[in-house]
DNA sequence: CGTTCAGTTGATACACGTCAATAGTGGTGG
DNA sequence: CCACCACTATTGACGTGTATCAACTGAACG
């Protein structure tokens, strides 16, 4: 009913070294009320209904479901530029949750629709970016699917960097806990701990404190995670 | 790039019965040229431009994506109502092959677009779709990332009912192959034979042949699938 | 009546989960 | 500034679920 979730945050879904800045022609066409949030504090929850849409301005966000016997399926961490509670049904089938401060434009439902279909370029910007988070949605698929847990932790890695990272030699910080990406990668989090320590070990990548990363090696990364040589050539090192 | 994939195919998404006949007012806003396929025969590649979006009247299709070492991952499987090769970008990103004759509606991108821009039903009924999608591709990645291969194997053919019964007493027929459901579930096709021998052998399902079958404890599958008690309520049995 | 291919079933291996102990890290108060 | 506490992350030992490898069975077809 909404696709809140997965891929508001595409999670992470693009390939590395794209240019285009996140959402810049949407978050010109986009007109909201600017709110706030804390760590910790939930921009909605599942079952709430769904007041209008947001587009992250600053900060990430955390979004999952949870099952019936308590487990959490992380759908995505959100960013600036990624949108969430985009849902066309009235209620909202995912939470969304602040990892630090937060600021958000929402934009009401009726605002959206009305916007939706009067303006073309908002439409199209708004279709690109539901492409992107199925995209985003099959992408994690796949990884959940085929993939065992050294290559999950590192596609994870790959794609914070592509994401967060300046582009510079600088640290790239990792605002969720081991738990939120092994609820996010299908994993425990003693396993996640684990295959961090094995990259590290292995020189692919340095880890001076848990919550903040380099990538050493990113051949061999991008080689751990499983993906297309193509894509490592666009990359520096 | 579009949601060609796991969605298109809500992927037996929705709760069991839903009295809505799938895509009734999509089906009557959809005008494309009706196109046939046998068994094995792709409606398209992963990577060919996206000539337009098709709607499933007859028969079923399988959607998936390729890894680089070969794996495959199954997204969805498509049945009548279906939306297939609905992405904004021009190319395809998943593939989709039929399983059995099947017939769909193709409709030209130009078209799509145009109509989309036009008809405020057809708009509606779209995003309706998408959310669907969505939530199909949410509920996957549950599926994947938190559940154990004999919950999987429950669900998969609790959805399946769902969908593809007509609520009678008749067998359900199972068009894919075991590899397919391995493929879709992150599983091994043993592992499934497996979970379905079990399932048999403690009378929650019958299954006469290994192509067709019928649920006989509606709530034992659903207690083990893992599924809100109050979708029990609504079913018979 | 073979041949072929999908499915089932069995034996074994291993990746990851589970349980448990230890080590950092950040915050608060003396 | 140090002592203490609470919490998160790391590391280790062990168990188990599922993959892997392999043999067997059954159905479809010539």
């Amino acid at each position: 009913m909404s696709y809140t979730d997965a891929s508001s945050a595409p999670s992470l879904p693009q390939s590395p070294c794209v240019p285009d800045p996140r959402g810049s022609v949407l978050r010109s066409l986009f007109s909201g009320r600017s709110c706030h949030y804390r760590h910790k504090e939930h921009l909605f929850l599942e079952g709430d209904s769904c007041a209008g849409v947001f587009l992250i301005t600053s900060g990430r966000v955390i979004v999952y479901t949870v099952t019936l016997n308590g487990q959490r399926q992380v759908q995505s961490f959100a960013g600036p530029g990624d949108l969430l509670g985009l849902n066309f049904s009235g209620l909202h089938t995912t939470s969304a949750e602040a990892l630090g401060d937060v600021t958000a434009d929402m934009m009401p439902r009726c605002v959206f629709d009305r916007v939706l279909q009067t303006s073309d370029g908002f439409r199209k910007a708004i279709f690109e970016r539901i492409d992107q988070m199925m995209e985003a949605a099959r992408n994690q698929n796949t990884l959940l699917g085929c993939k065992g847990a050294l290559e999950k932790t590192a596609t994870f890695l790959m794609d914070l960097d592509a994401r967060f990272s300046n582009g510079g030699p600088s640290y790239v910080p990792i605002p969720m806990s081991r738990s939120d990406i092994a609820d996010f990668l299908g994993l425990t989090l003693e396993t996640v701990s684990r295959m961090l320590s094995r990259l590290k070990s292995q020189n692919v990548i340095d880890l001076p404190k848990a919550n903040c990363f380099r990538i050493l090696d990113r051949r061999g990364l991008y080689r751990i995670a499983g993906v297309e040589v193509e894509r490592i050539r666009k990359c520096p090192l």
